[in-house]
DNA sequence: TATATTTAATCGTGTAAAACGATTTATTTC
DNA sequence: GAAATAAATCGTTTTACACGATTAAATATA
């Protein structure tokens, strides 16, 4: 039993889905369903009900779950208490669209400042194609986007959480008579996107 | 951070030495010193002062000494409470001499195994030295000693039978004509002794 | 003081574990 | 019945890990 099964079987067991879960670990579906094989192989025990194409969790994986989440609480607890028991002091600078910052920024700055009052945050604005050397250099150390996917060594990439894309038009406009829009139906329309600069 | 890593480096501080905990473990010293290497590397700190060939526990360590404690024995605790409290499964790892065990573990095994069909039951040799420290570790569970007396705290020890020493000779020996042996005339004879190792 | 021994780090190599992509199978939805 | 979805399976490749040999440094011993 090993940290990464244990964190893959709480995702699982957060989506009750192999895919979703994989998707959320960055990783393929076939090694989600590897580690939770060797999990229950160990433990001697099925972890999901897999029945046809629906998941539940048994028992034994309730039971299992909420050890999961002691122990990758306990493991952040080591990160920050191992690593500098002290208070933490430096600085921040992080790159996050206008509009993503005034939606969830608040309420992490507050939470944030609550626990490293020393720290000082950074919000800056830069260009989508510098990002990558502006991570890689270290001039930024965070950056939040809006994007489905991206890939850099040297750099930790996580999905934190996915948004829905909603069409909006106005009463006058022809497709709100409709029902049912498909991307099709956009064609010729215009039509305002949000941008992450 | 893995359970193996974080097992690793409890051995390590509990013996301050990297060999041992390389014995204890069953792998090569090369391999523990890549572990606690790459605890280091992931924690960005020194878990342990190199100082020559002596090997002190840092701060940080023993901080992370206290979490990899607790965190071993929530999964301990795991194991027995999601496989289920039902019928007792896991490992005993047992140590005794050859002599002993072919004498009365025959017996005593077919009775547990037929008790406790899940129960896998290691026998296992170690030098006499190490003993104490190998229970005090947990990596035995048990031993069978050939001795009078033994008195470790947290070890619980009970004794079991005694066995007469008796003293063989070939019927060509000085000894062998004598109807009353002492100790005192052993002097100066080749004797050959059982040893529990 | 010279020599032997002990101990951890390092390096190159081989093996075992793990991730991947493609495919199959079963189930659900339309 | 056809299409779509989701997990299992299989073969391949990549990565991680353990190993043994060696080196370097520090003690112990002669």
């Amino acid at each position: 039993m090993e940290f990464r099964q244990l964190r893959t079987f709480r995702v699982v067991a957060d989506h009750l889905s192999f895919s979703r879960a994989a998707e959320q670990l960055f990783m393929a579906q076939s090694s989600v369903s590897a580690q939770i094989r060797s999990l229950e192989t160990e433990l001697d025990l099925k972890l999901f009900d897999r029945i046809g194409r629906r998941v539940l969790i048994t028992d034994a994986g309730l039971k299992l779950y909420e050890y999961a989440r002691r122990i990758e609480e306990m493991t952040d607890e080591i990160r920050s208490e191992v690593t500098g028991a002290k208070d933490v002091r430096g600085a921040l600078t992080i790159r996050i669209p206008e509009t993503l910052a005034s939606v969830y920024m608040p309420e992490v700055v507050e939470r944030f400042y609550g626990d490293n009052p020393r720290v000082k945050l950074n919000f800056i604005n830069c260009s989508d194609l510098q990002l990558r050397e502006e991570l890689n250099s270290g001039r930024i150390d965070l950056a939040f986007l809006l994007t489905d996917a991206i890939h850099m060594k040297e750099v930790n990439v996580r999905m934190l959480r996915s948004e829905g894309l909603v069409l909006v038009a106005g009463p006058a406009h022809s497709l709100s008579r409709q029902k049912k829009v498909m991307p099709d139906d956009l064609h010729r329309q215009t039509v305002m996107f949000p941008r992450t600069d």
